[in-house]
DNA sequence: TGCACTGCGAGTCAAACTGTCTCATAAGAT
DNA sequence: ATCTTATGAGACAGTTTGACTCGCAGTGCA
């Protein structure tokens, strides 16, 4: 059966999500066919069968090789962490395959219960980490949350992900300060 | 040629257009094919190409009869006002049609100019309104604003948004009345 | 180096789907 | 009552889809 170390194989999947992603960020998610990824990789038709026989796991496992963004690990003092985070998360949402990425999670999660897992888990991991790192902070005295912790993320990704997806323009450092500042009060020292 | 009053004209368009609609909630926009169209609506698949020979513009105008959240005309006192309509967007946003045409404007908008268009007019009526209405209201003393009134839908729907199709739970009044306060100092009178 | 293994590309094939056209019908206008 | 015209049904070619073959060649092992 498939042997999952052999090159000729590992090398024919690269071609495949490499193509497949560059199907999505070009042309959107209906581009993503075996036919068109076929042509695209390189790869037989009947290859890109042998791997993936269904088209939307092959888009779920090409979207997972775009590096989206996350909450680092947090450094004090948090604000800045903060800062500097939101700051590179708003830069990622810049990038045309950040945007197809995310926009096509929510959009196809509505209907399909894999790529709404994936949706779960990637928004679970940014509110987890973040919620942490703000309790984190208040037990240090660095700030007093005015907002349950479990509100941040939408509070501070929100408005940057709103900007970039549906208004179609780059986040500004006003709308992050804005967004840091609601939080809560901040400790100044 | 085509009398665009003719009743069994406008049945037809009706019929199509509510079957689109329907596809478009039930299995996502893939699904508002010619074929699949005609099934639903009982209407012919011939008939469905001489309406709209094209699925875009199907899909646009289905998407266009659904009520989209908008911000109504301001009334006094602003803070009130907002704390309605956020509300009313909030509950807006946890019905299935709505997130499915909010989420499906954005992803299609990527390839799709005509989309485009629609998404930046869909983003710059809500921005205007909120923007005309809050520099009305910093200029009668109700607030001072500590964020440009371009960033003030961004900073308010934007968490809601947010929190609705990628977090995927319902918006709390904690989140809403945090995001008002995000916007400048309210005079407290 | 030579051999056995197995993933691969190319091709075939039936089924389904797409887009276009024709034609008889009946709903609607006059 | 008669003319107009949107419609449904169906035919049709061209394309796409998904499932197979088969010979070939890259790979691991002796």
């Amino acid at each position: 059966m498939t042997n999952e170390t052999d090159p000729r194989f590992a090398r024919s999947r690269d071609a495949i999500l490499n193509a497949a992603r560059e199907l999505l960020l070009e042309s959107g998610p209906t581009a993503v066919t075996h036919a068109q990824v076929a042509d695209r990789s390189g790869v037989g038709r009947a290859t890109v069968y042998r791997h993936w026989p269904q088209t939307g796991p092959l888009l779920l496992e090409a979207m997972a090789t775009v590096p989206m963004p996350f909450f680092d690990k947090p450094t004090a003092p948090t604000r800045e962490w903060l800062r500097r985070e939101l700051t590179a998360i708003a830069r990622q949402l810049e990038l045309d395959d950040v945007r197809a990425v995310a926009t096509t999670l929510a959009n196809t999660a509505l209907w399909d219960e894999n790529m709404d897992a994936s949706r779960a888990r990637f928004a679970s991991i940014l509110a987890d980490r973040l919620a942490i790192a703000l309790d984190d902070a208040q037990a240090r005295g660095e700030i007093t949350l005015t907002l349950t912790s479990r509100n941040a993320a939408a509070m501070t990704i929100g408005p940057m992900y709103y900007r970039s997806t549906i208004e179609r323009a780059p986040t500004d450092s006003a709308l992050i300060e804005a967004a840091i500042a609601a939080l809560g009060a901040w400790s100044t020292d």
